[in-house]
DNA sequence: TTCCTTTGTGTAATCGTTTACAGTAGGATC
DNA sequence: GATCCTACTGTAAACGATTACACAAAGGAA
């Protein structure tokens, strides 16, 4: 591909010149400039963004690191994030960790090399090496959904808790006993706080969730799938589910349907996460809703401050809310 | 962040001897190796792959320019090639088009810029001036579910019509009389081909589908939304009708669920392209299914070939398939 | 006329690597 | 003892842009 020199050569000018052209700011006579960019436009020139990034030390790219694109609610979080970016001129190269830490440290050490202007990273663990890389680092980072103990730096989520909470308090008010959880893994911030509050909330108000009725998911399909069958061989099996995001909850459904288990019927059935097609299974599923859309926003208003040095950005935490539909009945 | 040229003093070597040890392949003594490597690890050295790109003209990066991540399609295959890219040690950046030309345009430009060493496009019209512009800069490109005519690029894409076909085929065989259509854009080769290939069937079968009952949508969801409701509200609704893509059949079950009107009792319902939960909704959807994995597949292993430069990859064109269940009803 | 300012352009250093080429030291071979 | 490898290491020139600095021409002010 031609190069800054080959147009110069040609347009008779010199590269200064050139550069000039394409990155504005500078004067340069209209007659030239409108040489060169013919010149340019015949010679199918294009500037050399890895030469640029090189001298100007901003490669204009962002890195997002997510377990997977596939989970609906990081589909819809890749998506803002990415329009914030092209927005403002950034380009955003992508990273599915499978909830795998070594897939994790990989993606991000190859962000690094490509020197990006700044990190979101949703981390498989609580506490991590490679993101401490990061900070030393001194590139921007920003935590999504998911945060890392020791690292500073602001986190955009939403806190679960309290939606859990009235989960369990609107399961009890409806007169079961015999609760389930299929969770995700509790090492992580979002597991382990959907598990824990699931759990407490329960043991609050004089309800214990034994052992066997709480199965350890990946947050993945397959695994919410083998969990409900699971659940559903227990000598005493659930009268009420809780599924901790929405791929185990396809699962799950999966095996309610395959296993003829009826809902709410023979079993009452939440999820964490809402999904468009919740409102139209049936019965349309009782889910905790997490504002997609505004961690998104936050995201996207934070980010190129950030990457454009600005000061120090402040945590959102926002709150997840329980949409009641018709998958919970009274037993 | 430290640079080459600090560790190779920090370690009283040259900037070569740096490079060699982390770019392996060369002779490097197994101590200066070992003293090279702590020192680095001790500055928090990482080679910097922007001026390693420019050098070596190679950035291990492919672009993926595509209408939509929330398009559950699309979000399978982006999955399946940004794995596929990974595993071969190439960065994957990410487009949405939202199926407008002048965004697509901008993103190729950016990503022509960037000097990615492999561009994946799907793109939003049947011809483009900026996809020629690829071909002029020797990027290698490749064509995923949809094509640009007057550009010379493998395609790898699932052909629709025998299975549309298929489905006009069945639709009539249950009796139905008055068919309806939610189409993509028809200027898109997908869109184009799925209307025509519903509007001939049923020709082919004596059937024809008057104009007001072709209603075109943008392939996004509310736009089925608003399609649906149209086409309820005309003096002589369908009794079955077909959409185009997912996200509409979305947006259409969401107009259909929220005017009461039942499935598949008041009207039977088809849509292009399966998703994970049309066999949840009531009653599961009748759907045509696309081989996402395999697409997925042949792009994965199409594509590092093509940006390491090897020959000429062959198109790729499977079958999508007819999936029967229970939205449509003998009238 | 002289001097200053504004506008436009060129020269050359620089960003952080890779790599062709050259050189050195030590051992083996003749 | 001369010669030739082999294994390592260093020097310096790229890669393609940006930009500090210098300078020239033109126009206006004194």
């Amino acid at each position: 591909m031609a190069n800054i020199k080959d147009v110069a050569r040609e347009a008779g000018v010199s590269v200064a010149t050139v550069s000039r052209t394409f990155s504005g700011a500078q004067f340069v006579s209209p007659e030239v400039r409108e040489r060169v960019i013919t010149i340019a436009g015949r010679l199918g020139y294009r500037p050399n963004a890895v030469a640029r990034s090189l001298r100007t030390e901003n490669t204009r790219t962002l890195g997002l690191v997510i377990p997977n694109v596939m989970n609906p609610f990081f589909t819809a979080v890749a998506r803002a994030v990415e329009d914030a970016a092209m927005e403002r001129g950034y380009s955003l190269v992508l990273g599915n960790t499978d909830e795998d830490p070594e897939k994790e440290a990989r993606y991000i050490d190859v962000l690094l090399q490509k020197r990006v202007n700044g990190l979101i990273v949703s981390p498989a663990r609580a506490t991590s090496w490679h993101l401490s890389e990061v900070e030393r680092a001194g590139v921007p980072l920003l935590f999504l959904d998911r945060y890392v103990r020791d690292v500073d730096a602001p986190v955009v989520r939403a806190d679960g808790s309290a939606a859990v909470d009235r989960l369990v308090e609107y399961l009890l008010k409806l007169g079961h006993e015999r609760l389930a959880v299929i969770s995700g893994p509790p090492e992580t911030v979002s597991g382990g706080e959907r598990l824990g509050a699931f759990i407490e909330g329960a043991a609050l108000r004089g309800i214990s969730v034994p052992e066997e009725r709480i199965v350890i998911g990946d947050f993945r399909r397959q695994s919410g799938r083998r969990a409900m069958r699971e659940l559903l061989e227990l000598k005493e099996p659930p009268t009420a589910v809780f599924v901790a995001n929405n791929l185990m909850a396809l699962g799950a459904l999966q095996a309610l349907e395959e296993t003829k288990v009826r809902i709410p019927e023979d079993i009452s059935f939440a999820s964490f996460d809402d999904v468009s097609w919740f409102p139209l299974v049936n019965p349309p599923v009782t889910a905790i809703a997490q504002p997609v859309e505004e961690l998104g926003v936050a995201v996207a208003r934070m980010l190129p401050e950030m990457a454009e040095g600005g000061e120090r950005q402040e945590s959102v935490v926002l709150k997840a809310e329980l949409v009641i539909r018709g998958s919970c009945k009274r037993v």
